[in-house]
DNA sequence: ATGAAAGCGCTAACAT
DNA sequence: ATGTTAGCGCTTTCAT
């Protein structure tokens, strides 16, 4: 109801006075600050985000995009970009590309490109030719967390080492016989992760002389009944693995719960080592290479409210930290 | 760059023209809409949601307001209100007021009520008489999703119900000795839910003369870590539980664990039933009383945006469905 | 330190 | 069916 303009006559000051106050900018009078902050308060003056934007060309809003929210890693990742934003003072827009493909053009074209935010942070998107070409021409200053996406800089871990180290540490153990539980392309999302991730386990596996059997790496599809039935059948097979890394914490422990309810257990049947980080992976007490994505979406964050401040950007980040969380599903293979 | 101005200058026609036709309102020549459209096609126009905003008064936007973003329950409803709101080409603002107290006090006054929603929903928050009054200043449609909220409408399921039937499934399977793992107040969320449950449970108990043990209702802080550790203190005491009903899956599965880690057998040594329909509940085997999360932030959604349309507000919501989902954690006692 | 005036990009009467 | 004219509520020169 009340504006600025209120303010203004209520005190006998001028809109522009009113504004410099509230938005305290030097060469106001402290005094004259104090008197419209109070008749602020007293008015219940509630700014409009819509008239400053649209004055200033700034929205005070990032907006996230996701090609899901349920799954573990983006909502760590939303929690990261929100406290950084919050400090910040800016708001956060959520772009869910989910549902109907059909959508997905929709919520490109009619809410993200709308002018209603000054950064974008995608997460494990890959786009299209045309998309990336709109996400150009808006000039917002983007980045995408988790997986490479070609063509725009990315923030998050070298899934290639991650899934090398995984392995390697399994190979350590002692164990021959590793099979890989992954996932594959899904809907608009970041199909380079899986692939990344399964040729870093072959990688190791190659190193070390072995060639993984053909059915060894079945699709979890990076969900936990997706990785209890990946082992099911694994242990259904002639020749059974003695250790499984699976390409997140969540199909590792559909791992464990598949090999528990077939009578075996871990780690002294079979090891289980995963990736992620996972809050279940202490009460499971898996052994998993843990990232940070709450890290990755507060630093993603800080690097675009940096670069709306005139910040030059940065084309290129570190891989992001992971760190091996040792509990107590892997360990040697039985010794038979 | 360009704006609804140069489409007209291109084309000849007058702002106002291009506008209708960009918003497809009657009384527009179709041939006009044709002209309008692939000109703005053509000059990449993007429309400003700042100034439609300003001149409208409307922003096409419908802001969330959680406690914590990481919890499986909120994530669902997001997903419903998201893709409703999708649907309808709004956009939607996540608030969260997560993180140090202070952070709550600023994101109420310098975000929330900015003006840059048309509607809220608050996920599972308890306001102080002060933000109430605020709230209904802002004169937004406003609705609570995830237990009540004195002086707020609110859409959910009946938890005292719901504590009440599960409970009684476990009376009705010939259990007599029923622990309750439940929650306590947690900062900012609605202390009232866990308060519910709990006093369905105790209601269920007396109705069968039953008078339960005075420590066998542990705070498991809606955790699965919670879970676990409160079902081993229970399995530690003198007098043991035959079944447990816990006020979440997730603090249900925790406490599955314990009970495998323990030696015992779910069912057979010990039931268990929770609320909620967590995704994980198949691959646990879990015996629940699901609800639906996402049906019921979509609901929201849609109640809102008809208010927003000019529909009469609803007062007053019928409790959310909950179905019971029998799997295998549950059955009678053991014999002896 | 403060004020006056113009304008951000759109929408909405009110014409015609 | 289209054009004219005012704003929406701020910010921002430019004066003073």
């Amino acid at each position: 109801m009340s504006g600025i303009q209120e303010i203004a006559s209520a005190t006998g000051l001028s809109k522009s006075t009113v504004s410099r106050a509230l938005r305290n900018l030097p060469s106001v009078a402290p005094a004259t600050v104090t008197t419209v902050r109070r008749k602020a308060d007293e008015l219940g003056y509630i700014p409009s985000s819509a008239a400053s934007g649209l004055a200033t060309g700034r929205n005070r809003a990032v907006g996230v995009v996701v090609p899901v929210i349920d799954r573990w890693f983006y909502v760590r990742v939303l929690e990261g970009v929100d406290a950084e934003l919050r400090r910040a003072g800016y708001d956060l827009i959520l772009f869910n590309l989910g549902g109907p493909p059909s959508d997905r053009e929709r919520v490109f074209h009619r809410s993200i490109l709308r002018k209603r935010v000054d950064a974008l942070v995608l997460l494990s998107l890959v786009f299209t030719e045309e998309e990336r070409e709109q996400l150009e021409l808006t000039e917002y200053p983007t980045l995408v967390i988790g997986g490479p996406a070609p063509g725009i800089r990315h923030l998050g871990i070298d899934d290639h080492d991650v899934a090398y180290r995984a392995t390697k540490y399994l190979l350590d153990l002692g164990h021959r016989r590793i099979a890989h539980i992954g996932g594959r392309d899904e809907a608009g999302m970041n199909a380079l992760v899986p692939g990344e991730r399964h040729e870093g386990y072959v990688d190791a596996l190659a190193q070390a002389g072995i060639v993984p059997e053909a059915d060894w790496s079945p699709n979890g599809e990076f969900t936990l009944a997706g990785g209890r039935d990946s082992m099911a059948r694994l242990l259904d097979a002639d020749v059974v693995p003695t250790a499984v890394f699976a390409a997140s914490d969540e199909m590792a422990f559909g791992a464990m719960i598949a090999i528990q309810q077939a009578g075996l257990r871990v780690p002294d049947d079979i090891s289980v080592v995963g990736i992620d980080g996972h809050v279940f992976g202490e009460v499971f007490g898996l052994t998993t290479f843990a990232q940070d994505p709450t890290a990755q979406g507060a630093r993603a964050a800080r690097v675009l409210l940096d670069e709306l401040t005139g910040k030059p950007a940065l084309p290129w980040f570190d891989p992001a930290p992971v760190v091996l969380v040792e509990r107590t599903s892997a360990a040697p293979p039985p010794a038979h």
